[in-house]
RNA sequence: GGCCCCAUCGUCUAAUGGCUAGGACACUGCUCUUUCAAGGCAGCGGCGGGGGUUCGAAUCCCCCUGGGGCCA
């Protein structure tokens, strides 16, 4: 039908608060789609549901979408030749095209009051009879219509949908759909306050604004058949739709919500998912690039991208493979682009608070990159450069505590580190490889409570790695307060 | 409840009528190793059920079941 027209998709979110993962992923098919096909993406903001709207929701989209890499052509804020592109301050155009409508005998003005629907819901109900609006007003006169509006009657206007037949739209993921008009209501198309529904406002705009394919959630598919009869009442060739399928919660429980954790884009900033590792998960959400690759790059994405490749049901969020796929990107990081990624979250953590803090930090980023899964982890693996020990992992503290030779060992090793001149890795891990040969111990026997003693911790980078970065002085303080600390408190006591 | 959509390992998916149904996450074991992590190797695990169509069905059709969405 109009397959041959230019490509220009659309983002539409209505402005009701932060931007959700399923609506990030919506937006970024709509752009791969955009740009494998050279055509546009634009952002449109459906504020005409006036009683939702939540402020700053505007700029959270437009700043998680940014972060995310994901660009419009034509926007709020870019502007561009359909605009604008905010529906809040297009409704004189939703309210010229309702009134053709009328005036073409597609639509009418319905004057029942909102306690009359009240109760004629309520006696549907009562008799289990389908609920919907009884079209009483479908066939006034046209002099009872301007009676009422000559009184002022507050009035809503609908769709006068056909009585017989049935209304057919093609999806392109699942071919035609069918509901029988039967099934559909008078919808209202404008509201008693001069404001459009959604479903008016949606379908002049991706008219006006020549929106050739419409990619949206599956949730959309029951108002689809309206639209369609919208499109037809108006005589407007219909874009093409196709149904995006929708994020599922880990419980298996519906719609991903609230309860199973993040869910906001600009939630999984701040826990510390990179921006390309979201897109990535969320892209493999619903869509295959076709081969058995897992990391994708945007740019990939944009060459792989095909509709004919997204899947119809719905995927779960998995939460674990996110994480996952975040550690892999991390560690794909060069070690300065960590650095400068990371800094943000140890700043807010307290651990960085002037240059030397920072200088040092670039000496821990290859330690802790590995161990690492979110950047917001950073600042726990990193913890022990910047502050000395206060407490002691129980664990360890009872394994090494039991040993009594422990601090004669301990002893020891401050002897051998005492004695370097400069102290590297190299030079760290011979003192005490050393040591050991000439004390005739395994190894592990001096790195293990040594780690404890410098970290408080039994897990972490390479001893001989982090000792280095800690420098000379600090290694023997700590190693000298542990002793002190503990000795004589071999048998019993774990704590302090 | 009515209508609509969907259905391959626990999860994300590959397969587009034809090899022992492939990969990834998770899980388990082994390995590397000073610990942890990362890495390597291996294992566990799936076509929801029943009818057709066909020489042959995960794949096409029908029914059931299950899940989801919308409306109430």
């Amino acid at each position: 039908m109009n397959a041959d027209r230019p490509v220009r998709v659309r983002f539409a979110p209505s402005p009701t608060g932060y931007l959700h993962v399923g609506g990030a992923r919506t937006a970024l098919y709509n752009f791969l789609f955009a740009r494998k096909h050279h055509g546009k993406f634009i952002l449109r903001i459906e504020d005409t549901d006036r009683s939702r709207y939540v402020p700053d929701s505007v700029d959270d989209i437009m700043a998680s979408l940014r972060w995310l890499g994901i660009t419009w052509d034509e926007g709020p804020d870019v502007g561009g030749p359909y605009g604008p592109y905010v529906q809040s301050q297009r409704v004189e155009l939703y309210r010229q095209y309702t009134h053709q409508l009328v005036e073409q005998g597609h639509a009418y003005y319905c004057f029942c009051s909102e306690e009359r629907l009240q109760s004629l819901r309520e006696m549907q109900r009562r008799l289990k009879l389908r609920t919907g609006y009884d079209r009483k007003c479908r066939n006034l006169s046209p002099e009872e219509v301007q009676k009422n509006l000559d009184q002022q009657v507050p009035y809503v206007i609908r769709l006068k949908v056909p009585l017989e037949g049935s209304t057919t739209f093609h999806d392109l993921l699942r071919g035609d759909i069918t509901y029988p008009n039967s099934e559909l209501e008078d919808i209202i198309l404008l509201k008693s306050d001069g404001f459009p529904t959604y479903h008016l406002a949606n379908v002049v705009d991706d008219h006006l604004m020549e929106i050739s394919h419409v990619l949206r959630a599956d949730e959309w598919i029951p108002s689809t058949p309206y639209h369609q009869l919208l499109y037809q009442a108006f005589g407007w060739d219909p874009p093409i739709f196709a149904h995006l399928p929708v994020i599922l919660s880990p419980d298996g429980k519906g719609k991903l919500s609230k309860r199973h954790g993040a869910t906001a884009v600009r939630e999984f900033r701040e826990q510390g998912y990179l921006p390309e590792a979201l897109v990535n998960f969320l892209a493999l959400l619903g869509w295959s690039p076709g081969s058995d690759r897992e990391i994708v790059s945007l740019e990939e994405m944009i060459e792989l991208f095909d509709l004919k490749k997204v899947g119809k049901r719905g995927a779960v969020f998995d939460y674990q493979k996110l994480l996952w796929m975040n550690g892999e990107y991390i560690r794909s990081l060069t070690d300065e682009e960590l650095y400068q990624r990371a800094l943000p979250y140890m700043e807010a953590a307290g651990l960085i608070q002037n240059d030397a803090d920072r200088e040092k930090f670039r000496a821990v980023v290859p330690l802790i990159k590995e161990r690492i899964k979110t950047l917001a982890e950073a600042p726990d693996h990193a913890e022990f450069f910047y502050r000395e020990p206060e407490t002691y992992d129980e664990k360890g503290l009872r394994k090494h505590l039991k040993d009594p030779g422990v601090f004669h060992r301990l002893r020891l090793v401050v002897e051998r580190l005492q004695a370097l001149d400069d102290f590297t890795v190299a030079s760290v891990e011979q003192a005490i490889r050393g040591l050991a040969e000439a004390l005739g111990v395994g190894a592990g026997k001096l790195i293990h409570p040594t780690r404890l003693a410098v970290t408080g911790r039994t897990r972490g980078p390479g001893l001989f790695e982090l000792m280095a970065v800690l420098g000379k002085e600090t290694c023997i303080r700590r190693i000298q307060k542990f002793i002190q600390r503990f000795e004589g408190t071999e048998v019993h006591s774990t704590t302090p």
